[in-house]
DNA sequence: ATAGGCTCCTGCAAGC
DNA sequence: TGCTTGCAGGAGCCTA
């Protein structure tokens, strides 16, 4: 279940081994993901030069520069349960391999995604201009997040302040997990109505997003080695959740019993006593 | 404009 | 033991 602090780990896995490689060879075992591989990739790619990757929200940007040809990118999301991986050459493809790209020095990128729920696409031109990108809301870790933002943008809305948070278009990549992680951590009520929120409580909200992404990062990084070397697994179930999963189960702060309500159709769990 | 529901897919776990 | 059922999840799309 990659959510950005995975998507950012493989980022920063993968980026060594890809970046100004040419790609050799292309195959594709399975086109039919949460959008259909273009029928033209294996063709567009063959020959061409990788760029310097980059990050936006959960999407994962591949800048790949064919001979006299237009820039362009890959546009790269994992959905639920994808993961992108160095394989060497003659590693045999394991169940859910969809694609590899093989690179000039006999590395492969490599993604696997059970369910399917990501997706390749081919990006012409500036990928920013991609409707999918231009619509986004900040980076959670970047100047332009904060609680004056989410205050403003939540006066008279009546939705929960949990779906509000998963909303693209207030802050990217902020998914299930950490959004009930962070709300523990501000002590907010998940079902509270956004636009019924303060100021101050926002702020408080802003700072502890930041805090589990960046933790999550960091751990990300301390399997980065086992991540790109084989297992294909990021650190994702290692750190200390104190919410998500633990519905039943005593909070970690005043003991109380964790409860379960269904927001947006996803999964809340919180503590009645420590948020209000 | 906003809020809520549905959908894609497979693996896993729980229930009978 | 072997079946069925439900759940997990991002984000685009649909409807009221």
């Amino acid at each position: 279940m990659p959510e950005l602090p995975e998507v950012e780990t493989t980022r920063r896995g993968i980026a060594p081994h890809v970046e100004g490689r040419e790609i050799v060879e292309v195959i594709v075992r399975q086109p039919r993901l949460r959008l259909p591989v273009p029928n033209d990739l294996v063709e567009r790619l063959v020959g061409a030069r990788i760029g310097g990757l980059s990050r936006r929200a959960k999407y994962l940007l591949v800048p790949v520069q064919a001979e006299d040809a237009a820039s362009a990118s890959l546009l790269w999301h994992l959905g639920m349960s994808g993961s992108l991986r160095i394989a060497r050459l003659g590693e045999l493809p394991k169940k859910h391999d969809h694609v590899d790209l093989v690179l000039d020095d006999g590395a492969i990128l490599r993604y696997h995604d059970p369910r399917r729920f990501g997706f390749v696409d081919w990006l012409q031109g500036d990928a920013a201009r991609d409707p999918r990108l231009a619509r986004l809301g900040p980076e959670p870790l970047s100047e332009a997040f904060d609680g004056e933002r989410l205050h403003a943008l939540s006066r008279g809305r009546r939705l929960a302040v949990k779906p509000f948070l998963m909303d693209n278009a207030v802050v990217v990549g902020v998914g299930n997990i950490y959004a009930a992680e962070a709300l523990f951590l501000a002590g907010i009520d998940p079902r509270r109505a956004a636009g019924r929120i303060s100021l101050a409580r926002y702020r408080r909200l802003a700072a502890a997003v930041r805090e589990v992404l960046a933790a999550a990062i960091t751990q990300g990084g301390t399997t980065l080695r086992d991540f790109v070397g084989g297992t294909g697994e990021p650190g994702y179930f290692a750190q200390r959740l104190n919410v998500y999963g633990r519905d039943g189960a005593p909070c970690r702060r005043c003991g109380a019993e964790l409860r379960l309500v269904i927001l947006g159709q996803r999964a809340s769990v919180f503590c009645a006593a420590c948020q209000r």
